[in-house]
DNA sequence: CTGAAAGCGCTTACAG
DNA sequence: CTGAAAGCGCTTACAG
């Protein structure tokens, strides 16, 4: 009994197969080179053995590895679990396994976590959190990806990143200027805006369909008050706070994600501003609750589940001489939280 | 150069540091038996080179296998993301590293998912989806998780299930009976329940404490309209609908989790059916967004990250002879959501 | 404290 | 199509 204990090896269905390792390994791993009867005769034997090939094993053997990484800012986040879902759907489809760490908007922590990736030889790694503007934030990174892919290792990133890789690019342009085209529509010229970390590229690009926008109206980007915070819900009540302290007349605030214009809800709601009676509201991504928030949200709807398939697919994918790059198209929603300014 | 392509060994760390495989073995996974200075210029050398040790290999050889599994019915639902994010921190700050996967509520696809994080090798796996009321809906699961363990695979359960393994038990039956004593004392008499699958021990269980509510009021359960649908938000729609069709007069909704109740409140949102004037609605859970809602919530807080960091922590504690249980408390949130019933 | 050697469980050229 | 053998990159008894 002590020793089939242990898990059952290959050998050992090997043997009772009555054929070699070689072949019991073939047949498993379904590669060809073994007929067909033969093949079906040792997957019966390693099936009512409960035979389960040791991954380890078979990864530094040469075979093919299953897992891929996932890296997002915080799985916490419905923009990135609502990625991490869909990576998972077709993981599943595909029979991967997907390891999915947290870089915390950090790139020193991203660094760490991308080399535990590569350690566990994962056979792709996903990225899904923005990039930084400034090149030499992640230069490290990007020189461990560069070694990774160099390797045969296949990276593909959603955002736009400083990395010669397959991409999924969020239609954050155009979206900033959907929205921004949506609130001058309306009338609003005293804006503020409620900003992520101008160091990551998605903050960076939102801006810039913004400022865009407000160009097209002969207006310039930096005559609206901007507060800089966190990419999170707090950071939309800290910068909803500092705005409407400073700039009690506005009647519009931009937030840039979705998380931030929770938090700048919240605010207003705390302080008793009608919105969008006195003040209108907008967000980004268009997360699953954006529509049940009081008031609901308008904001630029990202398919965020169908982008982090296609970064999984891509990296799936044969690699081609230039890296693909793949819009997500967006669409303006609007919903409750904005209307004209008053009167 | 095309030699220095591949990533670099342990035996090349050892050479250039002078030293046996042994050694550079010892030094760097930082077990016992090498002298300070040699382990120390190990490293030196060693991170001059950018050596990473191979994992695969690593764990072959059996040293410490550094990855844990984790299997949630859903990432995408906030329920999950929070527990993943909770065991995510405590992973990071261990050196752990997590692979995330979907059992789909599938009693088999959770099966799959389970034998491939076994063929991975992981240290310890937590099942943090409801376990099923029936024990022959997971009776495969049981056993291979059974046989993991007696081979030193360390397993921990969020939720009820029939497993002796550690658990992080929320509190669904005292949340239950917490959130149906709320409407009762609001004078609520025809409430209607929003349930997920009876199946699920969470679902039993909370509508367990519901029942035990209704009976110190010399009530039943059974005189309540309840209807089964799936446990998310479009489940919670599915059942609001009905509920609303076949019992007009009802003043009152318990939704099992705030998922559902996010469906049932966008049902009354749509047939401009007040909330709480005309009829109240309750969740359970708390999800980061539940106070943003239109109307907010009123619901029962369970600490779903402070779960997850806690159930990877147990897994990760020696083991005990009888299986561990940590019970993780509730608290009402009363918001705007519930009410007296219409006089 | 340090080293030589065996072995972890597989896969893939290399022969037949 | 099938098999014997080498090797993937580590770790851990076993000696010294």
């Amino acid at each position: 009994m002590a020793v089939s204990d242990a898990a059952p090896r290959l050998v050992e269905v090997a043997t009772r197969a009555g054929v070699s390792m070689a072949t019991a390994s073939r047949a498993l791993s379904g590669s060809t080179g073994v007929s067909r009867t033969m093949a079906h005769h040792v997957r019966e034997v390693a099936a009512e053995m409960g035979y389960v090939a040791n991954l380890h094993a078979r990864s530094l053997a040469g075979g093919p590895t299953t897992v891929v990484g996932l890296v997002v800012h915080e799985i916490g986040d419905p923009y990135f679990s609502e990625i991490a879902s869909g990576v998972l759907s077709v993981a599943a489809a595909e029979g991967l396994t997907v390891q999915i760490c947290h870089s915390g908007r950090d790139p020193a922590s991203e660094l760490t976590q991308i080399r535990t990736l590569i350690a566990n030889r994962v056979g792709a790694i996903i990225v899904a959190g923005s990039g930084f503007l400034d090149p030499r934030a992640q230069a490290e990174v990007t020189s461990a990806l560069r070694v990774y892919r160099a390797r045969g290792g296949r990276v593909s990133v959603i955002g736009r990143h400083h990395l010669a890789a397959d991409a999924v690019l969020p239609d954050n342009c155009a979206g900033g200027r959907s929205i921004a085209e949506h609130l001058l529509g309306l009338g609003h010229e005293r804006i503020g805006l409620a900003c992520g970390s101008r160091a990551l590229t998605t903050v960076h690009d939102r801006l810039h369909g913004v400022s865009e926008a407000l160009k097209a109206c002969g207006r310039s980007l930096d005559e609206l008050p901007a507060v800089e915070a966190e990419f999170t819900r707090d950071g939309g009540k800290a910068a909803g706070e500092t705005l409407l302290d400073q700039h009690p007349d506005l009647t519009a605030v931009i937030a840039l994600n979705d998380d931030m214009a929770i938090g700048v809800l919240s605010v207003l709601r705390d302080r008793g501003v009608g919105v969008p009676g006195r003040v209108s509201v907008t967000g980004f991504d268009d997360v699953a609750v954006a529509g049940d928030l009081a008031p609901s949200l308008t904001t630029i709807r990202l398919p965020m589940a169908e982008m982090g398939r296609q970064a999984l697919r891509m990296a799936l994918a044969p690699t081609t001489v230039r890296p693909r790059r793949k819009g997500t198209g967006h669409a303006l929603v609007v919903r409750d939280s904005t209307g004209p300014p008053p009167a």
